[in-house]
DNA sequence: CGTTTTTGACCTGCGC
DNA sequence: GCGCAGGTCAAAAACG
């Protein structure tokens, strides 16, 4: 059980005095009896069991000013339920004022039961996401765990080394699409096979990305005038990954840069970015599916588009057309400010020399391997958005998985 | 002279 | 089996 599931589990209601605590478990909606401490669940002076809770900041602040005003509406409906049971041991009211006392509050009640209603749908709905959290976290916590070395023997396993066979031949990168070495190379194909597309514009050639590159062909791909060039990460021998650069046939500005496979070497701050939002994006597409026997062969069958709501100049598209699952992280759409509310606007100020929203460039920039800063905005601010955002996370892994599911 | 890029040839998978 | 398209190889050329 991981660390937040079993503290969601163990999380604990306190009563209005403090005095009595309930396990969160036990929530019933029907069970009137434990409505007045239930809802103490939004107690700003909660516990230490409820603080160990870590809302993430946004939802955090929303959904206290929404428990505040349920919290003082509650607060007043149990003082009429005091007043109410005060009213039923007295004699001395007459007939009327009771019933009209008592249909009041019936209403608070059924009023209550709903609010209680939606306060265990966000419950519910903040538990799953948690849940949903954590996982991405543990898997990520255990990718990060492999030294590169074991990482590079996870992907290949080990070759029987013949004294017959040139050694030469062992350094060579294994041609896994070939029936001989297509059972050796499965761990590595999988790996290699999901793929991340960035789009995002510039007029360069290749967008920095802190990794050095290599190209190793271009080829001219049917239905686009612009050529399709081929990387390999020359960082460390042996390393499998790939990327493919070529401008949308659409729009020319638009630099579609396709990453494929896991490094197997420690990488620069200044490619840790890009890297882990591709790995990390590679793994949701990976987890799930690796354990089934045909996966290399499933076909999506059904496309689906996210749009962050906290950032809404990056989306997500997970491609049914591709061969391979690819997760596409749009960097080119301009902000839907009508659709949101203001907010921090995200600028990748070396892609913009093109956009519309054209910012002017910044003072030279200090390099590292290649990348000036204004490219590690861009990369941190599209790993913030990517990894930061827990509901575009969540909905990420949501439809990854559902789509995985119904293969 | 070592490294990188270019580019035609080759390999593989897939659809017909 | 054949043709097509995507991907890779490797020799030659270019570059620093």
């Amino acid at each position: 059980m991981s660390l937040i599931e079993a503290k969601c589990e163990n999380m604990v209601v306190n009563s209005f005095d403090g005095t009595h605590k309930f396990p969160i478990n036990n929530l019933h909606e029907n069970d009137s009896s434990m409505i007045i401490n239930e809802v103490d669940f939004f107690s700003r002076t909660s516990s230490t069991g409820n603080s160990s809770l870590q809302h993430p900041s946004s939802i955090h602040d929303k959904e206290n000013k929404e428990q505040d005003r349920v919290n003082q509406e509650l607060q007043l409906n149990l003082n009429y339920m005091q007043v109410g049971s005060n009213l039923t041991t007295t004699k001395t009211r007459n007939q009327s004022t009771h019933k009209a006392e008592l249909e009041k509050m019936k209403r608070e009640n059924e009023s209550l039961r709903s609010m209680l209603a939606q306060i265990k749908e966000k419950h519910n709905f903040l538990l799953r996401h948690m849940k949903t959290i954590n996982k991405l976290e543990d898997d990520k916590l255990e990718e990060s765990l492999l030294t590169p070395l074991e990482f590079k023997n996870l992907n290949r396993p080990p070759v029987k080394i013949d004294p017959n066979v040139d050694s030469s031949d062992m350094n060579k990168d294994v041609n896994f699409n070939s029936p001989k070495n297509r059972d050796q190379g499965v761990a590595e194909t999988a790996i290699r096979r999901a793929r991340v597309s960035v789009r995002a514009r510039s007029k360069a050639t290749m967008i920095s990305d802190g990794c050095q590159w290599r190209k190793y062909g271009q080829k001219m791909a049917k239905g686009n005038p612009w050529p399709r060039a081929y990387y390999r990460c020359t960082m460390a021998v042996g390393c499998p990954v790939r990327k493919q650069v070529q401008r949308c046939v659409e729009d020319r500005t638009i630099l579609i840069t396709t990453y494929e496979g896991t490094h197997n070497h420690p990488l620069p701050q200044a490619a840790m970015t890009m890297a882990s939002t591709t790995s990390a994006a590679a793994s949701m597409l990976l987890s799930g599916s690796i354990s089934s026997s045909d996966h290399h062969n499933h076909h999506l069958t059904a496309g689906a588009m996210l749009s962050s709501n906290h950032h809404p100049n990056i989306t997500t598209t997970l491609s049914a057309t591709s061969p391979f699952p690819t997760i596409t992280l749009d960097l080119t759409n301009p902000s839907s400010d009508h659709l949101h509310p203001p907010q921090p606007p995200l600028h990748f100020p070396f892609l913009t020399d093109a956009h519309p929203n054209f910012r002017p460039p910044p003072p030279p920039a200090t390099k590292f391997f290649g990348v000036q800063s204004s490219d590690q905005e861009l990369m941190n601010a599209a790993t913030a958005a990517v990894t930061a955002d827990p509901h575009f996370m969540a909905s990420l892994a949501a439809v990854i998985g559902s789509i995985m599911h119904d293969k």
